[in-house]
DNA sequence: CGCGTGGTTGAATCATCTCAAGCATCGTGG
DNA sequence: CCACGATGCTTGAGATGATTCAACCACGCG
């Protein structure tokens, strides 16, 4: 299957700016939000920037913790294994959102992050981070938000484990995405999915036959269109009713 | 393990020094860890001490965040509520754990917290931690370990949901508890469990009758002994083979 | 004593999984 | 260019693990 190529190579210096953390559409919701100019210039001071392909990945279980990655451009997935061999996929990280928290308190990487898409990625050495904490109590306290927010999404993600039913996940798992296409300006109503069916499955706690299913039976009942990964949410606030819980309306 | 106070000591000298950080048989577990005396003085200086009794409520979903829980003296779950009511209880803290980092990204909390026994909490106003941040890099260095260590928790959290089936989860459930006892200096093979049969359903995503026959059934199997809330893990190696997804044995 | 809460156990039901077959697309090597 | 296998996806039929519903027990408390 097709994605987008990137575009030709640029010059140098004008990718440098290009990819500055003032000159990034992300930059209100990724880790400079809220600095002023000069602090955001000593953050892209710190900051490398690196391409990662389609199926690559970013860090593995077990790899020395040395950065925060932030992505720029694409979309990476989140697993973590279990001792008789399971995946179990924790997240989709998409643009202006951070991977790699859950190293910080052991050194080392307690998951698997691998690109969905041929992504960019931005690489924050924490110690450098340590060091601009001192000095920008902007940017620790915006910090401990992403950091806490993660902790809130985890949760979200076992309230939807532990609670939902497979239609119910399905339709929350869609409203989500939904609502962060939402905040990064592309239409909250037609996306395509970056991730296999697989994947969705392996995320939820169901398999990939029953995500075909529920595919299947969102279309029929005129929730949503499929074809193959593009996907379009028809009738959204029916979606968003079947994932709080509320009936069916069949 | 007293030692005199260094400065004058005040009135209620006993109770505020049997009750410090340094005092604390949890303080090498806990927030302070790691950090001299003088730190460890700095850090008790904004920590005020609370008893909560049984099924009392620390903080509610909804309400201003504005301190951090240490655990001191008992047990507490924390839980979420679904748009549609029904409760998923996210973990169950026990002392030395910390409580309330899900609410700094929003500034309210967003879980319940509640007892489940007569405990104490250590509040920790969190503008005034934020102060000693500044002073105390070793404190700021352990405060993000522990935000860290509670993602990896819930996303261990999501594992056992998302990829184990019953019994696995719920030999998982009581491997965890026995090692968290056994850090804490108890057995780790004889203990009380202090939450209701319904809760260890909740938080496993299953139902308190499963709950119940898989008691029934691990006590069959030899694994361990019930009686009410005691419990003895009677063959330990055996539940953490089934925990990491071993054979049953049977 | 009687009632409420928490827990156990059995039988029947159901949601989701497993197994199986088959289709579409795509990249590759002949 | 075509044949091929690999991958990703869909759909059906049957199996099954966990739930639901129901009855019952044990304990603590007013």
């Amino acid at each position: 299957m097709n994605h987008a190529p990137l575009h030709a190579a640029p010059l140098l210096d004008i990718r440098a700016l290009r990819s500055s953390c003032s000159s990034c559409s992300m930059h209100q919701l990724c880790l400079p939000m809220g600095l002023d100019e000069s602090e955001m210039q000593r953050l892209d001071g710190i900051i490398g920037r690196r391409r990662i392909a389609r199926d690559e990945t970013l860090y593995r279980i077990g790899d020395k913790f040395s950065a925060l990655y932030a992505v720029r451009v694409g979309q990476f997935k989140t697993s973590q294994a279990n001792p008789d061999g399971a995946q179990q996929i924790t997240g989709f990280q998409m643009s202006g959102e951070l991977l790699g928290m859950d190293a910080i308190s052991t050194d080392t990487h307690q998951c698997d992050a691998m690109a969905l898409e041929d992504s960019e990625i931005c690489e924050i050495p924490f110690v450098r981070l340590e060091e601009l904490f001192g000095d920008i109590p902007t940017l620790l306290r915006h910090f401990h938000r992403i950091m806490s927010k993660e902790i809130t999404r985890e949760q979200s993600v076992i309230l939807l484990l532990g609670n939902m039913r497979a239609e119910q996940r399905f339709a929350a798992f869609l409203v989500n995405l939904s609502s962060r296409y939402a905040a990064r300006g592309y239409s909250s109503t037609s996306f395509q999915l970056r991730m296999t069916r697989e994947d969705i499955g392996n995320y939820l706690g169901l398999t990939i036959e029953s995500i075909s299913r529920l595919l299947s039976k969102l279309k029929k009942d005129g929730m949503l269109k499929v074809s193959n990964r593009e996907i379009e949410l028809v009738d959204l606030p029916a979606l968003k009713r079947l994932a709080t819980g509320g009936e069916t309306c069949a």
